[in-house]
DNA sequence: GCAAAAGTGTTTTTCTTACACCCATGC
DNA sequence: GCATGGGTGTAAGAAAAACACTTTTGC
């Protein structure tokens, strides 16, 4: 931090790139946008943009966040901080640093239309071809860090809307995860975790069409979960 | 990402701020630097610099730490991206956004000595007093950060040296964590983790003067540890 | 009645925890 | 011998995993 002088004058671009996160019909989907100039014109990428000279890159991701999704209100979306991305040839024109975050959002909050020009589209996951830049990276990046954060955090909870089943929370750890969990333990461990959700007294949903109306829960106030609920598959999971 | 033109001459600093943290004598301890000049100056930092025109935060981040402990080959050593800070008033000279580091190295590698004009020392982490800009934060986040790694992954052998006992990686686990563990318990968890530590044959060393020599191991290739090896105390815990 | 989804119970196994105890070394 | 640190054994408790079973709805 001492010598500012010395490469004062070399700037950045500072950027902020979202991996906006939510499920629909039981799929994982992401916010993209397609790019109207060069370089990738045409391509798929991140929503995400500049810094404006008196925000923070949580400020800015929130601000781009309200952009693209036509969302007024952000401001209970939980918004985590991914990392920075910052190898110099990561945008042929010019040197780009870029924090980017994964944003989550509950089901779609709307078809949205963004302000900006270009298209924007919920896209599943599994089919979110090649991005622009280094954009595959960073969504892979997300998808993981939000996987392994449900181990260990309520964070699940932010992808259902105010009032939820039980069903459909597992519903989300599934989806995340990629694999089949057990209906009575999960249901133990959720509701052994103090504050992970409360009950709403009287409500009762029917979720298929068939079946038993399942009881409706909120987002409780823990954060942590403890002792965590570990993804059953051992293999391919980074360090 | 798109619209370049929109805010890129409103261009940002860009540094690489570290915290390097180390064990001596079975206290956890942090590199610092004195400030030379304003702002804080006189005041203790973490050490830090800009970026190069043609390097990563990583590269960056190597760099620095080369230059300020006077090592050469830091390149096997831990570092670990945690996050960028970027608040807009966090330097209150000009517009600086700072990806931060978290370094971890064996014992003290030398005593260092940097090659820039400012005094750099090793500080125990419990008195490493009110630091200059935000880095109060950023060291009790890389803290943080790094006694949680300890429990689902194999990083505490990135304090030891290249060889060390079970004991020696107990009392990285106890001073990082502080709290005390149970030896037997212990040892069953990393030698149950295949690839956490192997044996080196012949080897044997006295640890305390006293008591049986202990037997010696290397760092392993694994860097996952499943199952966890969870902290005791689940209070304070963050999400 | 049947299918579908919610919810309860139980058993087995695995992991954690808390100890008691033995071993090898320096003094 | 005895203090010190390394290492082994074991039994109780907690949690995870597997799976059988009941309940309530729509058709």
């Amino acid at each position: 931090m001492q010598g500012y002088d010395k490469y004062a004058h070399e700037p950045f671009a500072v950027t902020v790139d979202l991996a906006v996160l939510t499920l629909r019909e039981g799929a994982l989907h992401v916010l993209l946008v397609e790019r109207g100039q060069e370089p990738y014109r045409g391509h798929w990428a991140l929503p995400g943009g500049f810094l404006h000279p008196d925000e923070s890159a949580e400020r800015a991701a929130r601000r781009e966040l309200a952009e693209e999704t036509g969302l007024a209100d952000v401001s209970g979306l939980h918004l985590e901080q991914l990392r920075t991305y910052s190898e110099p040839d990561r945008d042929p024109r010019m040197r780009v640093v870029s924090v980017a975050f994964a944003a989550l959002l509950p089901d779609p909050p709307e078809p949205h239309g963004g302000s900006d020009a270009a298209e924007a589209r919920w896209v599943p996951y599994d089919k979110a071809g090649p991005l622009a830049f280094d954009h595959d990276r960073i969504l892979a990046d997300a998808h993981e860090r939000v996987g392994a954060k449900f181990e260990y955090t309520c964070l699940a909870t932010a992808f259902c809307p105010p009032e939820f089943t039980l069903g459909e929370l597992q519903q989300v750890y599934e989806t995340v995860w990629g694999t089949a969990l057990d209906r009575p333990n999960f249901r133990r461990k959720v509701l052994a975790t103090p504050g992970f959700v409360e009950a709403v007294p009287g409500a009762a949903r029917l979720t298929g069409g068939r079946g038993k109306p399942a009881a409706v829960y909120r987002a409780g106030t823990a954060t942590a979960l403890y002792p965590p609920l570990l993804r059953p598959s051992r293999e391919g999971r980074p360090a």
